[in-house]
RNA sequence: GCCCCCAUAGCUUAAUGGAUAAAGCAACUGCCUUCUAAGCAGUUGAUCCAGGUUCGAUUCCUGGUGGGGGUACCA
């Protein structure tokens, strides 16, 4: 059983003695002191909330928990728990089955879409973006392994100013021009340019900026989907902005508003109405005709809406928190449920270099790439490093450190977890043991050492569901570590091929096959890799 | 001005309102003839300030202080 199921079976029990309060029991691992399987707090709150002995509390939860097996002690308040063997077992049989066993059926239904990374196809991708690929890719792999339908889209903004600025930037560089003040300076343009065909020629001639900014964004998304390949991302749509026009729904979208009564012009423009001051008036359509960015991007959320998604998540970065409210009050004056709608902002990160803090910049050309990261780096590494974060830190990214801590980083401590065990494996089938045969204690009573790392994989579920809660893979990261750590540490202190004793190696061996497949696991929703020797 | 985020060890970061606040880096002391020393054992070391809520606050609320970001008929 898995902590989740053993919890629902409780509570199921505690129904018989406080009905619908059953629902505030939970399990949770015991601090790292205590030496019980798993503790409850339950006894204090519902003592407290009914105002009943906390005693009296107690004795009924204990008569359900040894009915089933479990020994209790009461501990200042909180009831700890002590398995039998048998529940581990079974677990670590689950886990190493490799089957999906965390999945919830009532996660199944709620279609996800999850939109990230959605950088301007105006230059390569950069630091900013890591980090948001780093937390929608992890997070997406971590909400599937819990059940969640879910698809990743990738909003690309092929359409504006921006890339009409491209597009002249680029036909500068074809022609050896200065190229406009505003427009985009990077060396990347320089290399495009290189790549346009014969007829750019004629472009030039007849000042088609459009060929050029097409013939821009196309070399960019080839070059942004390398990248996100090489950083071990792949999205399941990748969405341009042009197809919302081909079908005008940003029209459709500013029709539907006018019906609702939530357009005002004024000054020449036509202005979102806000209710209840959630924001200032938004202008959906410029005095010069021209669309803003707003009324497509609500044309685009319109078709997560159409297209049956049932939670909506968007992962943006800082600089642009102060757009959720706009497009709240929009999707709900769409008539939208606007619960479905969740917006996860995670916290700029600023590069350092020696002592000076740079400033990223796309139009200056200014600004570090992820593919030259991933290359000085490797890719296990930055995902690891950016997954170790939670979303509102405020990152400090120092190149030459991250460079440096590649190989201190504590990837390898995870990795090294793995790759031990595996050749633990390996040493035991030259010693006649066949772990894959072993999938039980046997005659083997394990001891406190063994049932303290026992614990650890034990508890992963709960991490898991942590992720999902606060949507944020980092858990994920400091949970590897520490089983790591449990593992490293238990590893010195006990023998695990001993040929002298063949109970205790094949509950030994077993037990490593629970944390291998945790670890593995682990690294794999991460988007990291395992590897067997190092 | 208003809005959002942050403040934990010398540094970079963890901690569903729970029991003795956890790691890495840095410093120091030990451990490789025995399953991988990319490791282990140990020492030093921390919750910005003032109130409040609570059986219990690093966590929630209010007010400070100090940082980052936002506040467009840009995208």
């Amino acid at each position: 059983m898995t902590p989740f199921e053993i919890e629902s079976k409780i509570k199921e029990l505690l129904r018989k003695y406080f009905s619908n309060d059953a629902e505030l029991f939970s399990l949770t691992q015991p601090p790292a002191h205590i030496e019980a399987d798993a503790s409850t707090n339950f006894a204090i709150i519902i003592s407290k909330k009914n105002k009943l002995k906390i005693e009296e509390v107690y004795s009924k939860i204990s008569n359900i928990l040894s009915e089933q097996g479990f020994k209790t002690e009461a501990a200042s308040g909180f009831i700890n728990i002590f398995f039998p063997s048998k529940i581990y077992r079974d677990y670590i049989n689950k886990i190493i089955s490799g089957e999906k066993i965390f999945v919830k059926d009532y996660n199944k239904n709620k279609k996800t879409i999850l939109e990230f990374v959605s950088a301007n196809p105006t230059g390569p991708l950069h630091l900013a973006s890591a980090s948001a690929a780093s937390m929608g890719d992890s997070l997406s792999n971590i909400m599937k392994e819990l059940g969640y339908p879910v698809f990743k889209e990738y909003y690309v903004n092929n359409v504006g100013n921006q890339i009409e600025m491209l597009g002249k930037s680029l036909m500068a560089r074809y022609l050896g021009q200065e190229v406009p003040e505003e427009g985009y300076h990077g060396d990347y343009l320089v290399e495009i340019a290189k790549k346009l065909p014969f007829e750019a020629k004629e472009w030039a001639d007849k000042n088609e900026i459009l060929k050029f900014s097409q013939f821009a964004v196309n070399e960019i998304i080839k070059t942004q989907k390398e990248d996100m390949e090489l950083f071990g991302v792949d999205f399941d749509n990748w969405f341009y902005e042009s197809e919302l026009h081909e079908k005008n729904l940003p029209n459709l979208v500013l029709e539907k508003l006018i019906e609702k009564k939530a357009v005002e012009e004024k000054d020449g423009a036509k202005w979102l109405k806000m209710e209840n001051s959630e924001d200032k008036e938004r202008v959906l359509v410029k005095s010069n005709g021209l669309k803003t960015y707003f009324l497509n991007d609500l044309a685009y959320h319109l078709t997560k809406y159409e297209r049956g998604f049932d939670w909506i998540i968007d992962i943006w970065g800082a600089d642009h928190h102060g757009y959720i409210p706009r497009m709240k009050a929009g999707i709900k004056m769409l008539g939208l449920d606007e619960k479905k709608f969740t917006v996860l902002i995670h916290q700029l990160v600023s590069i350092k270099k020696g002592d000076e803090i740079l400033k990223m910049s796309k139009r200056a050309g200014t600004f570090y790439t992820l593919r030259r990261l991933v290359e000085e780096t490797s890719k296990d590494a930055v995902r690891f490093f950016f997954t170790t974060r939670s979303p509102n830190t405020h990152l400090v990214f120092d190149i030459e450190l991250a460079k440096k801590q590649s190989n201190e980083n504590p990837l390898y401590y995870v990795q090294y977890a793995h790759a031990r065990i595996c050749s633990i494996m390996e040493n035991s089938k030259n010693k006649n043991f066949n772990p894959e045969d072993i999938n039980s204690f046997g005659n083997y009573e394990p001891t406190r050492d063994d049932k303290k790392v026992i614990k650890k994989i034990f508890w992963f579920e709960k991490i898991l569901n942590q992720c999902v809660k606060d949507l944020s893979p980092h858990h994920i990261t400091t949970y590897l570590i520490e089983l790591a750590g449990e593992f490293h540490s238990y590893y010195e202190r006990n023998k695990i091929i001993d040929e002298t004793n063949e109970n205790s190696t094949r509950a030994r061996l077993f037990i490593l096959k629970g944390i291998k497949s945790s670890i593995k696991k682990g690294l794999e929703l991460i988007g990291v890799s395992a590897p067997e020797r190092m």
